[in-house]
Parts: C-alpha cells; sequence; structure tokens
RNA sequence: GGGUCCGUGGCUUAGCCAGGAUAUAGCGCCGGCCUUCUAAGCCGGACGUCCCGGGUUCGAAUCCCGGCGGGUCCGCCA
C-alpha cells in the first residue's frame, strides 16, 4: 500500500510542477519523520528559478490536485518542504487488505528464477560463528526473494576437490578418528591434527598432491575417499543448519564439473578466445585492471577452485535470470576476478553480497589452527541461557512449553543479532553479547507477536470483516501506516540485497504495536470499537507473524 | 607498498550510494509504572568534536580530495 502511495505522490506532484511551469528530474521524495512523505525539490528549484524555497513550495502546494478516492489526503508545506499525508482510504485499504490476504500479504510481485548460493563452507569441519554469518545472511535474502515474489532456489557448494579435502582424506587414513562425535567435529579434529603434522614435516606434502592428481585423473578409489570424507562433514553442517532454520534446495558438488567435461570446455574455450597465456608451465588469464594474472591451471595441469567455480557460475547462469552469491570479504578480489572472465566469455555475472569477518578478540578464526568457535557450541550455549530466561519468567509453565520457547527464541536471538547489523561491518564476537537476551532483538519482536496471539486468544473470536473507520486513534493510525510498509520494505530488501532492512523494520513494527497496546484497550474497548481493535491485532499478528517469517525466526504464540 | 571495507554518546548500532527540517535505536546509567489485554513491556532523564583537515554547496554524518586508525585481500590455497 505504501508502494501505492508513494506513486500517487509522485504522480500528483509531477502534474503540479507542470501546472506551475517548473522542470526538474528527480522529485525529491522521501521518508521523513515530519510526514508520510516529504519531497524537497523546492530547494533545487531555487537557485535556477531565482525565488525562495518556501515561496516555491508555497506555489506547488496551491497547484496540487488531488483525485477522488486517493490514497494522498493531505499537502502541507514548512517553509521549503512539501509534506503529503496518507488518506482515509489509505489507512482503510490497507486493514482489508491484510485483512483478506492474510499470510499472503505483502507477497510482491517479482518475476523469473534466482539462484542464490550462500554459506558453502569447506567440509573440513563444522561451522563456525563467522560461518553463520553467511548462512543466516544468505537465508534471509532468499526468504525476502521468495516474498519478494521471486521463483528461488538455494544451492551450497560443496568444495569436494580442493586441497583441504585432500588433507582430510589423508587425515582420516592416517589418524583415528572419532565416531561417537558430531561428523563435522571429528573431521575438524584429524583436519587440525593433520595440518600440525604436515607443517612439522613438509616431505608429506607430497603424499597430498599425489591425492590431488589422483582425483583430477579420475582415480575411482581416491574420488571415493573424497567423497565419503565430505559427505560426513556436510552432514553435520547441515544438521547445524537445520538447528537455524536455514535450508538449501540442492548441494552442487565442485567436482560434478570436472568429472563432466566442464572446465576442461571451458579452460578450452577460454584458450580459443585469446584470453589466456602460459606462464612458466601454468596456464594463466591475464587481469588488466587487477595487478597479477589469474592461474586457471597449474605446472601439472590440475585446475584450481577459481577454475572450477568459473565452470559452475557458467552452469547456473544458463538456468536462473538472477545470480546471488553470498561471500566473505576475503573473496572480494578473487569474485571481482571471476566476474572479469564471466563478462570476457560471454556469461552473465553474478551478483555478490559480500559479508565483512567475525573476529575473536583474539584474533580472526582459522579451522585450520582449532581456533574458532562452532556454532553448535553458540547455539547449545544461547538455548541454554534461554532456558534459564524463559524459567525466570515463567516458573510454573510445563518443561516441554520452557524447552520449545527457548528453542524459539535462542535460535531467534542469534538470528537477529547477526541480522541486524549490516553485512559491510566487521564485528567481534562475544559470549557476554551473544548471550545477553536484554539487548533489543528477536525476542522483543516475538513477544509483541506473543500479546497479539494472547489478545486474541482471549477474544474468543475474530469478526469476520473489518470496520477500520472505528480505528481512528492516533496510535491505531500510525500503527497501520507502520502495517503498510511491510511490502515496500520487502522491495527495497530484495532489490538493494540488504536483509538488515527488513530487521530494522520489524524492531520498528514491534514497537508501534507496543504503543498501541499501551494506549488503546482492545477487550474493554465499547463494544462499536472493539471488534474493529481485535481485527487490527488480528493484523498485526499476520504481518508480525510474516516478518519473523522472512528472518527465519519462529513467531511464537505465546513465551 | 597497492586495492577494498569500516570509523556515529562508555559499548553496540541506523541513516551515507540517490546531500535538506530537532542524528536512529538498544545496552549500560538515573528516576518512575504490575488488583488494568503476558513487565522479554511501557514512560521520563542524562550522555554526541557523526575519526581529523581541507573543498563543493543556500545547506555536508551523507559528495570530492588529503590524512589517521582498524579489518581484509594482493598463493600454481579455498
Amino acid at each position: 500500500m505504501f508502494l501505492k502511495f508513494k506513486s500517487e505522490v509522485e504522480s500528483v506532484l509531477k502534474k503540479a510542477l507542470d501546472a506551475s511551469g517548473y522542470q526538474i528530474d528527480d522529485l525529491h521524495i522521501e521518508e521523513s519523520a515530519h510526514a508520510d512523505l516529504a519531497s524537497s525539490l523546492s530547494f533545487r528549484l531555487a537557485s535556477e528559478y531565482r525565488q525562495s524555497p518556501a515561496a516555491i513550495a508555497d506555489v506547488i502546494a496551491d497547484a496540487i490536485t488531488i483525485p477522488k478516492d486517493s490514497l494522498v489526503g493531505d499537502v502541507q508545506t514548512v517553509g521549503a518542504y512539501i509534506n503529503f499525508f496518507a488518506s482515509r482510504k489509505f489507512i482503510d485499504d490497507t486493514v482489508h487488505e491484510i485483512f483478506e490476504k492474510k499470510k499472503r500479504y505483502g507477497t510482491g510481485s517479482g518475476k523469473g528464477k534466482v539462484i542464490i548460493e550462500h554459506t558453502s563452507a569447506n567440509p573440513n569441519g563444522p561451522l563456525h560463528v563467522g560461518h553463520i554469518r553467511n548462512s543466516i545472511i544468505g537465508d534471509t535474502l532468499a526468504r525476502i526473494l521468495k516474498t519478494a515474489g521471486y521463483d528461488v532456489e538455494i544451492q551450497y557448494y560443496v568444495n569436494d576437490m580442493g586441497r583441504q579435502v585432500a588433507i582430510v582424506a589423508w587425515a582420516m587414513d592416517r589418524f583415528e578418528f572419532d565416531g561417537q562425535k558430531k561428523a563435522d567435529h571429528a573431521i575438524a579434529d584429524v583436519y587440525i591434527r593433520a595440518n600440525r603434522e604436515l607443517g612439522e614435516d613438509p616431505d608429506l606434502v607430497c603424499q597430498i598432491d599425489e591425492l590431488m592428481q589422483g582425483i583430477e585423473r579420475g582415480d575411482a578409489e581416491m574420488i571415493e575417499r573424497f567423497s565419503s570424507a565430505t559427505d560426513l562433514a556436510v552432514s553435520g553442517i547441515t544438521s547445524t543448519l537445520k538447528r537455524m532454520n536455514v535450508h538449501h534446495d540442492r548441494f552442487v558438488h565442485e567436482s560434478m564439473f570436472v568429472k563432466g567435461g566442464e572446465v576442461s570446455a571451458l579452460v578450452g574455450e577460454l584458450k580459443e578466445l585469446g584470453l589466456t597465456e602460459m606462464a612458466d608451465s601454468a596456464l594463466v588469464v591475464p587481469m588488466p585492471t587487477f595487478d597479477k594474472d589469474l592461474v586457471i591451471l597449474r605446472s601439472d595441469q590440475t585446475s584450481v577452485y577459481v577454475t572450477r567455480d568459473l565452470a559452475y557460475h557458467r552452469w547456473k547462469a544458463e538456468q536462473c535470470d538472477r545470480m546471488i552469491d553470498v561471500l566473505g570479504a576475503d573473496h572480494k578480489l578473487i569474485s571481482n576476478q571471476l566476474c572479469y572472465v564471466l563478462s570476457a566469455c560471454g556469461v552473465k555475472e553474478p551478483e555478490i553480497v559480500i559479508f565483512e569477518f567475525v573476529s575473536l578478540p583474539e584474533g580472526s578464526m582459522s579451522t585450520r589452527a582449532g581456533k574458532f568457535i562452532s556454532a553448535d557450541e553458540l547455539l547449545d550455549e544461547v538455548e541454554k541461557q534461554a532456558l534459564i530466561e524463559v524459567t525466570k519468567r515463567r516458573p510454573d509453565a510445563e518443561e516441554d512449553f520452557r524447552n520449545h520457547v527457548a528453542k524459539e527464541v535462542g535460535i531467534g536471538a542469534v538470528r537477529y543479532d547477526i541480522v541486524k547489523v549490516t553485512p559491510e561491518k566487521a564485528t567481534t564476537f562475544d559470549w557476554e553479547s551473544a548471550l545477553d537476551f536484554d539487548k533489543l532483538g528477536a525476542p522483543f519482536i516475538q513477544y509483541s507477536h506473543a500479546r497479539a496471539c494472547s489478545i486474541l486468544r482471549k477474544a474468543s473470536h475474530v469478526p469476520e470483516s473489518i470496520d477500520p473507520a472505528r480505528l481512528s486513534g492516533d496510535a491505531e493510525i500510525s500503527f497501520v501506516k507502520e502495517l503498510a510498509r511491510f511490502s515496500y520494505v520487502i522491495d527495497l530488501a530484495s532489490r538493494e540485497l540488504k536483509p538488515h532492512i527488513v530487521a530494522i523494520y520489524a524492531r520498528e513494527l514491534a514497537e508501534e504495536f507496543n504503543q498501541f497496546y499501551r494506549l488503546s484497550p482492545v477487550l474493554s474497548a465499547p463494544d462499536d470499537v472493539r471488534d474493529a481493535r481485535i481485527g487490527l491485532v488480528e493484523c498485526a499478528r499476520i504481518v508480525l507473524a510474516s516478518t519473523l517469517g522472512v528472518l527465519g525466526i519462529a513467531a511464537p504464540e505465546s513465551m
């Protein structure tokens, strides 16, 4: 509804400009604390037309005519600003729309297929608290895009051919594998040990090289060793992701592109296109804008990660309209190089979402060195703390209930905490803040939802239809306006690929609901407004649940 | 050394790309509100050289230039 309101504001403003003889391309319409939408275009017209900004604003405002049944209700000027206010119809239509569409309210009209790749952590250990920033950003983006109307496929690219996997395969034979442990953690144990040993005795490194040549040749026994190791790790990773409500539709193994010939075909084409050169005995693509050449075949003619990644992207590009990769900041250069080569051979480039690193107070994390906090450990601790918090508040509740709520609140807190900050900010993990349930986060929003549900339970029935005209208090009106922003926020977040926009909206929505909750009693209201307010609470429940759903956070009916 | 991202009250953070009206919110701090729809809530208060210096502009947290500080990358690793 807000989008429609905005376009109506644009239209009346444009007409008024024509009528009053001013010309400007950008209308400078923005959200404002002083109005539902405001324009500051008078400032820019002032110098060109040699008139005072305020005078121009008045002339334009006078020339504005609002059509009947418009979503625009009123126009006022304050100095040079032209302020637009939503009409009664805007309020009524919003409420009706939510009431009719229910869960589908806010779904956009995005068209086409999107393939989004996220997490794609190497299968050499469990996910750590850095990886899950990738997972949560990626999963939230996928949910945003689905809500925006796109057909979304979510992929995990499994690096099952690299040196790190070779080290894991080597280590599995050499050291005892703890079958009692969660598989990804047990893999990390032997992987860390192997790295230590390889570091101490460099002569062992040639054994790893042999494994890698074997896999490139297509040696069946070698492939079996690699894939059994990666499958184990991936199974552990998947169960961690599931705990966090993170889902992938498809796991694509990079070995597929070596076996299937896509990698060698691509290398052949790059040669034919004249994009490659020999450097020593390796094959490279010269990079004019990046100061170093990009190696795509080692001296022993085996492919490197980026070569397979190029084949993977070409394969993906054929199947979708938009391709999105969520990558850590360390991939910035290599992904730019990847895009350069893709466009040089006529393949559409992916849209890349980069997030900055999560580090520990003592420095950056490293799976190889065993310096990391695993996602499982974090989730365990957060759930434990959440149970303490639930028990504090609901000491008499059944144990099942408390456990259930603790899970929903704990996971929600982790997801919200990560998604609420813009991806380009580097963060430092610390336990105190991770386990702090007092800071405003998911529980605040979940609690608002539970409050709405509680009112609806006590109301015992939700009216079939709603008469929004009965909603007239300031808190009611501004809450409806906040509800109306939902699809606008989804649209914005899906275009800019910024999930934190939705997180911030969720908080603002909950804040507005709390204002309504405080100022407008529902159950004790006089009969004529009672039903309308119950209807509005139902709208609140729907939109709060949808917003939490987009964030991958559970919406408890009671907590 | 070069590239890139970040720098906003004690801490965390929105706004910056598309410059405008009192700079967003939380934690922490001070003071209030539970016989009234769940107090994981609400109300009030204190706390700011928007890293620094120039420039552009009627107007700069926002754009440009130059610094400073931090992350990250610059492997025939992934």
